[in-house]
DNA sequence: CTAGATTCTGGCCATGCGGCCAGAAAATGA
DNA sequence: TCATTTTCTGGCCGCATGGCCAGAATCTAG
């Protein structure tokens, strides 16, 4: 039997709880990356894990918990390490260029992560078969980027674009590099990142006549 | 039993043949773009057409190749409506603009295609599990925009950029932009084209001090 | 030490799937 | 008309999966 604390809000995690399910969502990043999502059944992650497959019943809800905590987890990381760099910079324009090589620089490191986070997005579904994610879900993210578009429009560094165009853009560059980077590991994930960066300059930029 | 025509290259195909694998593909489009990938199993399909789960198999080899035809199937609609548009053009910066432009304007009638071929784009596997279409199989596709890159750039339309990067690029933003559109029908696909051509333009056009 | 709470094991079960087939039905052609 | 080929039906089969549970093992507190 499972205590039951979940009486309000957030359920208290023992120490040893945390550390399991930190453990095995480690190893569903891993089992992931390299085997795909379809592949990925929870007795797979479990043997990658060294542990008995009903321990991930135990600790998770369920599949689509276990799944949607990875996607927690990653992104969290994420932030933590990009919007700090981002908010360093000083104009508009200089953000932009600096949101794509931050998050290139911080991904090179974990490659599986994002492997991970590309299957999920694209395979996790609802019981009624609809994306778990999909471009409403995402607004939060879109949300931040579009605040920057706007700001940077009210100053007079961006051109006169439409925010969510450019924002549902500029994130799925990013997306495809990672993409490509995961499918050939030769490719220059820097020399790619400084390349969108200068795209995404060039396409926002004010022109010298506006 | 069926006929084994097969001694040699293609095989041939009775106009009833012809036509069933036409109304399958047809049938399964429409589910898949309704009811996502995974839950398109080959029962509904045949529901969906009015037949017997068993004349999927007598006309297809299987789950895959069906697939695999829905795409070829598609690809070669794309191709015919777009690409005569796109030689039509005079220069390279013109081309561009079409290229986006003339596969929305065909695509805002084929919405159930454009969303079951994102659909097995990220679902089709092999049976060890890799990814049926990767980055290396729309090499074709590629090929063709950064050849359009690299002859802009000796033409000096462009500026120097990397074409494989630009193209990836491109194509992600287009792709996005579909995904959008199926994920908000209300959105306004024409639109969404014209802020892209606009973006690409401007990130590919030469400098005037180039 | 001992009782109770927590965590783990290993296997069972219902479900849904794609592939397959034997025989029915329909089309073909002489 | 009738034999032969082509097409279709409906159901069966093996397989893999996620969820679940009874009982074992381990930890904790008094």
């Amino acid at each position: 039997m499972r205590p039951e604390n979940e009486t309000d809000g957030q359920p208290k995690r023992s120490f040893i709880e945390q550390a399991r399910r930190a453990q095995i969502i480690a190893a569903a990043v891993e089992v992931i990356a390299e085997v795909g999502f379809v592949k990925a059944s929870l007795a797979r992650i479990a043997a990658h894990a060294g542990i008995s497959k009903g321990v991930i019943s135990y600790h998770f809800a369920g599949k689509e918990e276990l799944m949607a905590q990875i996607v927690t987890q990653v992104y969290s990381d994420i932030s933590e390490a990009v919007v700090p760099r981002i908010l360093a910079e000083e104009n508009h324009n200089a953000m932009i260029r600096r949101h794509i090589i931050a998050v290139a620089e911080h991904m090179s490191g974990h490659r599986d992560q994002i492997a991970a986070l590309g299957e999920i997005f694209s395979h996790l579904r609802k019981d009624n078969g609809e994306p778990y994610f999909d471009t409403d879900s995402s607004a939060p993210l879109y949300e931040g980027l579009e605040g920057l578009y706007r700001s940077g429009q009210e100053s007079g560094a961006f051109r006169d674009f439409d925010p969510r165009v450019m924002a549902v853009t500029q994130q799925s560059a990013i997306d495809a590099m990672f993409a490509y980077w995961v499918a050939n590991p030769g490719h220059d994930l820097d020399a790619h990142a400084a390349e969108l960066a200068e795209l995404f300059d060039r396409a926002t930029r004010a022109s010298d006549t506006d």
